[in-house]
DNA sequence: AAACATGATGGAATCGTTTCCATGAGCATG
DNA sequence: CATGCTCATGGAAACGATTCCATCATGTTT
């Protein structure tokens, strides 16, 4: 019943030949042209496939990547994912996924296991601040971070959306508008866009009006919901991710405030429901997908020292939910 | 610099064993008291993990678990696998996802990638028909469908939604709101459902009404911008999936329908955006996390044969797509 | 023609684990 | 006291690939 599988040795027999030939055609080293013939057909015909079990403890270092992100359920990260997969696949390497939920602990536990399966590449949405990561990039597993770095440290090699310009333009675009208290919601491990924020309001920017949330729905709502209601006076929010978006889209619907009429509203990161929308939400586009990509292709051909990052360019795409500061809010 | 990694040959030497002892101690064989906590505590100070490479070629078997689906964009793959995740971690493997795209060929392809990883078990949404499982099934790999089974097979271990069910209430709603002209809005894959959809609507069916789209948004928006302008007598469309749905909403807008005035809609499958969505969508809820956790359970402690799946319910989620008939849509 | 360079080839070592088997100690039973 | 049984233990053989190295045949140079 149960076959063993094909070895190189039976392919090595049946084409009478040894098994460092077989291997040497395999994988394209030097032979002579009619031996090269006979163990292709051999192979083939015996449907012989090399296990990545012998070749990886042999090299002593499995191919495959490792994909770390913080939650497969959203849908910025979802398309992440999906273009680490299509670069992994054009290059036939295969990749472990794992949830981190933006737990520094589950991420480490989720390093460890990769360390564990011999994986010598991965990709990685750190949650952890620099320190954590320190051990881990010593120990000759090349990683590359995607969407944002380690707390701390300017010098890994990085993947990046252009947050800085990003948040820049949002910020332009509703000061334009008349805005002037202006809020931000944001998640886990956004430093560098809180800054930016920061740096795009000068003088406007008041602290009670940057508030964080974990990275669960829940927490998104209580935390949308706790701001509009702390501070009826604000006019603008902008979100720093898809689940603050839908949480301050719910959040204002609860509290009856209209948007955009009583308030404007940006969200970071363009989903395809931001059209669906009532109404159609103004978004800073961000290309998820290449982000994926190109960081597949770092750690892959990123043998060669080049540890300089990527940064790709974001968009702001206006829809309809911001308009012209109208009429102060009314207080409740 | 590149510290080699410790083996168990240096736990067994720092101790003063064999690496037999060691290695039998670590997996819970029989050893002296003394003797296990002295190899206990070296391997805790060399801060020894025990290489998956060496054990899965030994037992020629590689522990991890391989999950294959259409699209890791689409929220309910994403919630699917996030469900797989939460379980894979819970038993300490690990995962190699693969995204098919719905197609047999990449299907196949994904297939022998993780043969050759050695991989021993897998979930799959699968793309391809019945014959074409065949052989895979026979190898060895434990497999586990979700979602759906292979066209015409139907003694496959497997985890679904109860797709009758679901389309049966959603007609059952729809006829009792008056509607007779009923869509089907259907993806690959999904003769279940439009069997289903056929025996819920009896002698009311027209097969005109039946159309499909591939995997992709624009496909799914052509399918529904087509069915909508061709025919202009429909009052109800049943979307199946998430993708449909969209895709449904985004053309009735186009084509200046109002939903539910127009239009009532109904999803398969409940998205955080439906709530948000002008107006909310009425859904069929599917657990999807639930199944992917249900299949990996299927599938690591599937040693003992258990083929029999599991058929997990749907839920009507009530809200505001749908209306009763009104005066039929005036053609344009 | 002798010496040498070149290139194809197969044997054997290696990677890190598990597991089979033999060994020897300790102890009870005849 | 001899025999047999149980138990802990370590040596060594797998697992399936890659790769070093020695071998041998061939062709080239002096």
């Amino acid at each position: 019943m149960s076959m063993r599988r094909t070895t190189i040795k039976d392919v090595a027999e049946a084409a009478g030949v040894g098994v460092a030939t077989v291997s040497r055609v395999l994988s394209g080293g030097s032979a002579s042209p009619e031996t090269r013939e006979r163990v292709l057909t051999v192979a083939t015909q015996l449907d012989y496939r090399p296990s990545a079990l012998g070749r990886n403890l042999r090299q002593r270092r499995s191919g495959g990547i490792g994909l770390l992100v913080p939650d497969v359920t959203d849908s910025f990260y979802g398309r992440l994912a999906d273009g680490v997969l299509a670069c992994a696949r054009s290059a036939g390497e295969p990749v472990i996924l794992g949830a981190t939920g933006d737990d520094p602990e589950r991420e480490a536990e989720m390093v460890g296991m990769l360390l564990e399966q011999g994986v010598g590449r991965m990709i990685a949405i750190p949650s952890g601040s620099g320190e954590i990561w320190e051990p881990t990039l010593r120990t000759g597993l090349t990683t590359v971070f995607a969407h944002r770095v380690p707390a701390g440290r300017g010098d890994v090699p990085a993947v990046l959306a252009d947050d800085r310009a990003g948040v820049r333009t949002a910020v332009d675009y509703l000061t334009g508008l008349g805005h002037r208290r202006i809020a931000y919601l944001g998640g886990p491990g956004q430093e560098q866009r809180v800054a930016a924020f920061r740096e795009a309001l000068g003088p406007l920017v008041d602290e009670e009006l940057l508030v964080f949330a974990r990275g669960s729905r829940d927490s998104a709502y209580a935390a949308a919901a706790g701001l509009l209601q702390r501070r009826p006076d604000l006019t603008a929010v902008l979100a720093g991710g898809n689940l603050l978006g839908e949480a301050a889209v719910l959040a204002a619907r609860e509290l009856d405030l209209r948007v955009p009429r009583d308030l404007s509203l940006v969200m970071f990161d363009d989903v395809p429901w931001a059209e669906l929308c009532a109404p159609p939400l103004t978004v800073i586009a961000q290309p998820a997908q290449d982000i994926g990509y190109r960081a597949a292709e770092l750690v892959l051909r990123g043998g060669g020292r080049r540890p300089r990052g990527v940064l790709l360019p974001t968009e702001l795409v206006v829809r309809g939910s911001c308009a012209p500061r109208g009429t102060s809010r009314s207080p409740r």
